[in-house]
RNA sequence: GCGGAUGUAGCUCAGUCGGUAGAGCGCCGGUUUGUGGUACCGGUUGUCGCGGGUUCGAUCCCCGUCAUUCGCCCCA
């Protein structure tokens, strides 16, 4: 078996590694219990068009990035890229869009085929949270601060910065739309090369460029706050005073896009400087027609997602296991007398563990490496008098306990 | 998909101006199978990422490939 890898960007979980990971997940699924969404999971496959109709075909994922193949009875398939789409499609497939708002937290692997880095992988794992049926910016800005209490429940409320932008409703940003590429046409020869190719495909992608030649012409182009029609500049003034509300502070940022079509007003990213290029950890919007292209009625909603193993990267030390409770028989016939007792140890709730090998000074090492508070010990002497030497590991103190009153005594430590 | 760097024991790394490898840590055992992480002694570990080429001979040079990593694209 010399040789095998797990594929190109997928990775194991493993210990301190899955700790990590399982703590993001359980303080997510507590924060958002708190605002109460409830879990969903939903396939990790689903049929191709619930993707490529939704996202947008000449979006990166869409256009370049899917896990699409053939099952065998000639259906295309997909292993979600993300998991809004999927919850939409599970919406309307369970009929819920009767009952109103459905509250949405899901967690679990998402797949994109991209060059893998630090913090981006070809399977990598999302939490997400869906508001669907979100009458106005209050729900938008109560989402956004449901995210900010997941981070900062995870201690990494000093490490990200919010960074907020509307992008208006869809007339708004047709007619803005309209004007970029207008404008970038006119002074096509001056943008960059990958920036031409984003005129036909992308244009507003064009205001994220990194590329000094494009940033020069952003200065002169056509401002989406002068597109916004009354709607969505209320929208947009509404959602800020409500942020400020409930104490979610902000940095406005008109650069930010999704790569996603289905987003209109609220568009919002927590970012970072620690992960390199990979600054995004948590990020979401505002989506109002997405559970109507998947055949439900139009429906408003607001979520995010957030990469696991970005923030798992952002903790400073894994949680720490609780520690357990070592059974350390001396001799043969205390081997037999140890599984009755670690088994009682296990009933009443302890980790516990027999230790056997090596030495009684190997043994007591291993055990003390272990991260076990107490060891009990179990000699021949002790054995035929009913007893045990109850060890506090930390205090290096040692009692001598009758044995059915030996869970009592570790519970009174 | 594009460009750069890296790849030697479980981990961190050294090394050979080309003669098939080492240190620390870890791991295992011992120092009277009845007691503690720091002591002492001993031991273990490698197809030197993989495939091919040059060479009498390659871990070292060349090519390819895979993986990791940094940046671009894009994104969580």
């Amino acid at each position: 078996m010399a040789g095998l890898q797990p594929p190109r960007g997928t990775h194991d979980l493993i210990a301190d590694t899955m700790r990590r990971h399982r703590h993001v997940v359980e303080t997510a699924a507590r924060v958002t219990g708190t605002y109460g969404f409830e879990e969903w999971a939903t396939p990790i496959f689903e049929d191709t068009r619930v993707f490529s109709r939704t996202l947008g075909e000449t979006s990166d994922v869409v256009s370049k990035e899917m896990y699409t193949f053939e099952d065998r009875g000639g259906e295309s398939i997909t292993l979600r890229p993300e998991g809004t789409a999927a919850i939409c499609r599970a919406l309307v497939t369970n009929g819920l869009t009767q009952t109103l708002p459905q509250k949405v937290f899901y967690q679990g692997p998402m797949f994109r085929y991209e060059r893998p880095q630090k913090g981006r992988f070809r399977q990598f794992h999302q939490i997400g949270a869906e508001l669907i049926g979100a009458e106005g910016p209050l729900r938008d800005a109560e989402i956004i601060a449901m995210a900010q209490n997941v981070l900062e429940a995870l201690g990494l409320g000093d490490d990200v910065v919010l960074e907020l932008n509307t992008l208006g409703d869809l007339a708004s940003r047709a007619a803005w739309r309209e004007a970029l590429v207008a404008y970038f046409r006119d002074h096509a020869e001056a943008l960059s090369e990958e920036s031409r190719a984003r005129l036909e495909s992308n244009p507003l992608r064009i205001l994220d460029s990194k590329s000094e030649q494009d940033r020069r012409l952003l200065d002169a182009a056509p401002e989406f706050g002068n597109f916004l029609n009354e709607d969505s500049r209320r929208f947009w003034d509404e959602l800020r005073h409500y942020l400020t509300a409930f104490g979610v502070k902000f940095v406005e940022n008109p650069r930010i896009v999704r790569g996603l079509d289905y987003y209109s007003h609220t568009a919002f990213e927590f970012v970072t400087t620690k992960l390199g290029a990979q600054g995004t950890v948590l990020a979401g919007g505002r989506y109002e027609g997405l559970i109507e292209q998947m055949g439900g009625p139009a429906i408003p909603a607001i979520g995010w997602a957030g990469g696991i193993e970005r923030l798992a990267l952002l903790l400073d030390a894994p949680p720490e296991l609780p520690p357990g409770i070592a059974v350390v028989p001396m001799g043969d016939s205390a081997l037999l007398q140890a599984a009755p007792i670690v088994q009682s140890l296990r009933a009443a709730g302890f980790r516990a563990e027999i230790e056997t090998r090596g030495n009684v000074k190997k043994r007591m090492e291993r055990v003390v490496k272990s991260g076990a508070s107490h060891a009990v010990v179990l000699g021949d002497d002790e054995l035929a008098r009913g007893v045990v030497q109850l060890r506090d590991l930390s205090a290096r103190e040692q009692r001598e306990v009758a044995i059915p009153e030996l869970v009592q005594a570790l519970g009174e430590r």
